[in-house]
DNA sequence: ATTGTAATGTTATAATATAACACTTTATAA
DNA sequence: TTATAAAGTGTTATATTATAACATTACAAT
């Protein structure tokens, strides 16, 4: 499916960084979540819908006091427990991750198989966060825990950096 | 030095999950925080060396605020910029990181050599921090970077689970 | 002693997140 | 269909983490 010929424009949908055509990356996004949803009896409400489309109007992260701004302009400004409830809605369904070193969110891009981390690249410059899989370091992780004799619940891999584009526009380091 | 004959005590220093002299263990870091300030013209201010103190007191993540009780419980509590300014420098000297996840801070078990990442060990349970230093996950970022033509500041890796004393005591995730 | 710099004290406030309780909507099932 | 329970939302207040701004003090180097 994700290498499906049918569906070549979200090739780069799981890097950012690249050029894609974010429009459909970001319907792509929200058709997966109100089927995960369905699939599982979750209830993707009004709330919750638009706070996660709000996450995935860009590859940024967000940070929940923006959300709350954004929600703001467009009706009655809610108070905070309704963003942060809608988060946490949204992060026990896997739709979305927090950026712990950005106390920040940003849509995730495999709402379906957690089985084991993601990772994330994280610009310095232009805020966009990329969601990385990598057996080859789950694997590692894996074997480093095995030898600690540690039971691993969660794995947060965050690398701050300089994507590329930014590179290429003199923003290197 | 660190496998030293001399000082066999500090054979598990750097894994605080097993059983380890942390009497010694804590005289050996403000031993070399102090060693490491004076080789390099830093100023180890009486608050900063008390910072450091109550962060190595255990191997649990210390708050900032809870560091702000402790000051205060030995003489007039300073106000928070007080603990903050310390731990900015202890951080930037290397001397402690801060665990993103927990909102806290540790003490640093390599203060010398940066040259790449240092990854953690969180215990859900205990909340013991170890530190791990792991050249095959480096590499592996490495790889993954070049990858993605990404250059890299900053890693931090938290793995959070269950340490292998407290799956001893049952509390096996 | 003088002077510039680094460190600390102090007050106020910003930014992020949650507790507690009332109210409304939705689902379920007599 | 209406009663009932559960889930979701609104609202107010507050907790937690962190920083801005400016005054004062300690220190180091002339
Ligand atoms: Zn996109
Ligand atoms: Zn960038
Ligand atoms: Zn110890
Ligand atoms: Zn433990």
């Amino acid at each position: 499916m994700r290498n499906s010929p049918f569906m070549p424009e979200f090739k780069h949908a799981y890097s950012p960084f690249k050029n894609h055509q974010h429009s459909q990356c970001i319907h792509h996004a929200l058709c997966s979540a109100e089927k995960l949803c369905k699939e599982n009896g979750f209830r993707l409400t009004n709330v919750r819908k638009r706070v996660l489309e709000l996450i995935w109007e860009s590859h940024q992260a967000l940070g929940a006091y923006a959300i709350l701004e954004q929600l703001g302009q467009e009706g009655v400004k809610p108070a905070p427990p309704t963003v942060y409830r809608a988060l946490d809605f949204l992060l026990d369904a896997g739709l979305v991750h927090r950026i712990n070193s950005l106390n920040a969110y940003i849509g995730c891009n495999h709402p379906k198989d957690h089985h084991h981390g993601s990772y994330f690249l994280i610009c310095q410059h232009c805020r966009i966060v990329a969601e990385i899989h990598d057996q080859a370091i789950d694997e590692e992780i894996s074997a480093l825990a095995k030898r600690e004799a540690f039971i691993v619940c969660e794995r947060a891999l965050e690398i701050s950096g300089i994507c590329q584009r930014c590179q290429e526009n003199g923003h290197a380091g």
